[in-house]
DNA sequence: GCCGTTTTCGGCCCGACTGTTTTCAGTCG
């Protein structure tokens, strides 16, 4: 009997089952068709089962006849049929292989049924006997983008990226807090907003701290119980992650937050300052002669010591104990303190609202403008806009603009960069956008000085205002262009072209130590979401979170100005 | 396989980059 099936279960199911079928060689759109379905299972705001239930799994957006049968099956007996045949056909490990870089369907297929290849480490016993270089079709240069791309893969296996950790540790308090718990907060690296994090940790208070922890062993999701003990608990989850969680009373709850929020480097350094004052700093309190003063705030604890607040994001150790000390800690940099958001995309290229329902959204939020940066013509995937599409897109921003006036939607794009280091439209329709931002997204994988190149082509153009994700990483997936990062710090300092934190938890790009370095080098940085759609918005926030990560503040932001005061930075209108 | 203000078929996810190759196939965004 399998366990009840998530939302995200049933779409890594028909992820996994498109994985298989491209590897077969079925048709390119029926293989879309069950990636859409499984991206649009994901954002259904109910349990699918719920959906399953009522009869309603066709009227979910790209469920059909054919797919709402198999996900019903699938919920019904944990299986269906097409899956079953093509599991058999094709070793699950096989579709494993899709994760390496340069690996496609077709590599894939090669490396099964021509060396055998079953699995990544079936692939690198392959690489390792040079069997790889010898194969048609792949050959030295192959082999060695290929071993590149393993090895690229290795260092994130074992740790979660954020943008998994992050819904995880929502869902998981929420679930804690059903289970009695008074009050529940997320720790560790999550809550330091690291990149990737060893374990999901959590802190919750209870009345009765032991019960709460035998109920969240016990929890469906939970796979097996690594230990346990009658304040804290460590498990796994089904897919594999580890999860802690402490339990204590309401009035030591701040006392453990900080405990187990670390950094490790950052608590042992607090440890010592109590030391030097003649107290211990333990995980339920500071041990002062016979008495223990537990501290049911964070603030408490920082201000025993004598030390100002610190964010959870600067405990790393790197300076901010210091500042703390002296009281020189810079004001918190809020999401509350943006005025706008600058990258977003609508129905025109690859987003999945329209612009007045992205308008709509941000207001909602509180901002006063946003700016729609959709992809320009050469990103033919994502349904690029040409010159005369910009010219249409505009005729709607402005009916937009002259309905929620004194909000303003202004008209961006965002520019391929293409090989030569050229934007893809000419300069007269780059001068007729408000702001324009411009990215790396192909050839990423050339040497430095090619792509160092392409981007320094693009901060010193006079029309463009922004250079988006800087690097072209993802968390935890691929490492982003080598890029020679100094360069890039000088000329948008030297240009005044502001470089993004892209808050998409996929990307957050610029990461922690390059914002830091690019703030220290003179850059401007905005804060942009990338959203694809209304919920996408969020993005900002965490956004902000790797800005103070970064130490950045708020007058580094761009979006923190008003609209005049953006405007007026802007390059055309200076 | 899904979808439909062109509704039961025929579109939908195109173009750049790279080198496995020397004229095209595979991968990627």
């Amino acid at each position: 009997m399998p366990h009840a099936q998530s939302n995200r279960d049933v779409a890594d199911t028909l992820r996994r089952l498109a994985d298989l079928l491209e590897i077969r060689g079925e048709a390119v759109f029926k293989i879309a068709a069950y990636r859409r379905a499984a991206e649009s299972i994901i954002t259904v705001a109910e349990p699918i089962s719920a959906v399953h239930a009522r009869g309603e799994l066709e009227q979910v957006p790209g469920v059909g006849k054919a797919i709402a049968q198999k996900v019903a099956d699938l919920l019904n007996t944990g299986t269906f049929k097409l899956l079953d045949e093509v599991q058999a056909e094709i070793p699950p490990g096989v579709a494993a292989l899709l994760r390496v870089p340069d690996v496609g369907p077709k590599r894939a297929r090669l490396l099964y049924e021509q060396l055998g290849v079953q699995s990544i480490e079936d692939l690198q016993a392959a690489l390792d006997s040079e069997r790889l270089a010898a194969t048609k079709g792949i050959g030295v240069t192959g082999a060695r983008r290929i071993a590149e791309g393993l090895a690229s893969l290795r260092p994130a296996d074992s740790r979660l990226p954020l943008g998994r950790a992050v819904p995880l540790a929502a869902a998981l308090c929420e679930q804690v807090r059903q289970l009695g718990a008074a009050q529940v907060e997320i720790a560790g690296s999550v809550r330091r907003f690291a990149d990737l994090v060893g374990d999901v940790n959590l802190v919750a208070s209870s009345d009765d701290p032991k019960t709460l922890l035998d109920a969240f062993c016990s929890l469906p999701s939970v796979a097996s119980v690594e230990s346990r003990d009658d304040g804290a608990c460590r498990v796994l989850l089904h897919d594999g992650a580890p999860v802690a969680l402490v339990a204590g009373t309401q009035g030591e709850l701040g006392s453990l937050l900080q405990y187990h929020t670390g950094s490790k480097q950052h608590n042992a350094r607090l440890r010592a300052i109590a030391r030097s004052r003649g107290i211990e700093l333990t995980p339920r309190g500071f041990i002062d002669g016979n008495t223990t003063h537990r501290c049911s705030t964070e603030d408490e604890v920082y201000a025993y010591l004598g030390l100002q607040p610190i964010p959870p994001e600067m405990r790393e150790d790197t300076g901010e104990i210091e500042l703390a000390m002296e009281g020189k800690l810079p004001p918190p940099f809020l999401a509350a303190h943006l005025r706008g958001d600058l990258h977003m995309h609508t129905t025109w290229s690859d987003g999945t609202r329209t612009v007045r329902e992205m308008a709509l959204a941000a207001l909602e939020r509180g901002y006063e403008y946003i700016c729609i940066s959709d992809h320009s013509q050469s990103l033919g995937v994502a349904n690029g806009l040409s010159a005369e599409r910009l010219l249409q897109q505009r005729q709607e921003i402005d009916a937009v603009n002259a309905e929620l006036r004194p909000f303003r939607v202004l008209q961006g794009a965002e520019m391929e960069v293409r090989g030569d280091g050229a934007l893809d439209l000419p300069d007269e329709v780059l001068r007729s956008l408000d702001l324009v931002t411009a990215s790396v997204h192909s050839g990423l994988r050339r040497g430095r000085e090619s792509v160092t190149a392409r981007a320094l082509s693009a901060l010193n153009h006079p029309l463009v205002d922004v250079l988006a994700h800087p690097s072209g990483r993802l968390v935890g997936g691929r490492p982003g262009g080598d890029f020679d990062m100094d360069a890039l710090y000088a000329a948008a300092a030297q240009m005044g072209t502001a470089l993004e934190i892209n808050g998409d938890l996929a990307r957050l790009d610029l990461r922690d130590t390059h914002a830091r370095a690019a703030v220290a080098a003179g850059c401007t940085l905005t804060i942009g979401s990338d959203a694809h759609s209304t919920e996408g918005l969020v993005n900002t926030a965490y956004g902000v979170r790797l800005a103070t990560r970064a130490w950045a503040q708020r007058e580094h932001v761009l979006n923190t100005r008003p609209l005049d005061a953006l405007l007026g930075a802007l390059k055309r209108n200076r």
